[in-house]
DNA sequence: CGAAGATACATCGTCAACGATGTATTGAGA
DNA sequence: TCTCAATACATCGTTGACGATGTATCTTCG
């Protein structure tokens, strides 16, 4: 996730790893923060594994400053990992939502098409929080007033999202039969 | 949220390894799967802090079960990881949905009130996943539709849980008068 | 009768994330 | 003038999570 949200912020742009913590913390900080500790060897990870290059500014403001550019590999691999999301990156919302706000960097209306039916399927896939043995327990089942809202706030995201999916899905549709 | 989940899981009743494996992948698993691998160690964790003990069942199906029961310790741990759920708790939905699950084991309703009240809190700041510099954007101002589309999630979610929230923090209140 | 799948637990190596801490500079406010 | 916050990066040790793999038994289905 965190890899993911480092390539789509560089792929627009070269960033230093400062300006870079700063937008991740703006994307998901406020629900997930990332500890400077998590960034810098995540950085240096991918640096390694030719995913993006840095050259070294002398201080500009203050301490000197790592310039980071994403390589042509680096920009191959966010479109192989936007393109094709693992399961987790599809259910985990979290994850999800840091796929959805680079999407956009797939040319292909078409792939991003795919994404977005993979989130679909398992938006319908039936699933729960609660059972009475195999069957799934609506919120109107439970007398326990916190898991009916885990029910009553989920149900609510599933109906959002599935109303924006297919007015998405639709569009993509269009755009590609042009 | 795993030691949370065990722990919620088994204040109710003792529970072997496998069953507790089952229920927490009904509860999260979904989203979130949980590895085997990660489940036993975070019981030894658990064991070895005292606040779960296990009693070896021979065989009754096939392999010989360990039956884990919460110690007192462990009772109480679980009463204070619901009350003073930290900061993560609270903003990650994953997390937050785990604490409601267990939530009406915390036995005074003005307890569970006041973690109710710190969602509200979070969730009335003013926050979003993208910015014209310090400005939180709305979907309408985004051109991106997947953008727009997080946004769009994130408020209907936003929306349904702040309902929730305030219709059951006036029935805890009711109750706490009563 | 044999294979597959569910039950039930465990270990190993690796990697990713975290908190704590350190270093250095610049600009703003008390 | 002194301190604090912001800028900018880095390392260290620990913990937590994961995938892969191993070991058994029992049941079910072909």
């Amino acid at each position: 996730m965190l890899e993911l949200a480092i390539l789509g912020f560089l792929y627009d742009t070269p960033l230093h790893g400062y300006e870079l913590r700063k937008r991740i913390a703006a994307l998901t900080g406020h629900v997930r923060p990332v500890a400077e500790s998590t960034l810098y060897p995540a950085i240096k990870r991918l640096e390694k594994a030719g995913l993006l290059a840095r050259t070294t500014e002398p201080g500009a403001v203050a301490a000197p400053r790592h310039v980071l550019t994403l390589t042509e590999k680096g920009r191959g691999e966010l479109l192989n990992r936007l393109a094709e999301p693992d399961r987790r990156d599809i259910t985990d919302e979290n994850r999800w939502f840091t796929v959805l706000a680079f999407l956009r960097h797939l040319p292909e209306p078409a792939a991003q098409a795919d994404v977005l039916r993979r989130r679909l399927a398992f938006l319908e896939e039936p699933a729960s929080f609660f059972y009475d043995g195999d069957r799934p327990l609506a919120a109107e089942e439970l007398d326990d007033p916190f898991r009916r809202g885990v029910l009553t706030i989920a149900r609510a995201t599933s109906q959002a999202e599935l109303t924006w999916l297919h007015a998405t899905l639709e569009s993509l549709e269009d755009a590609a039969d042009s």
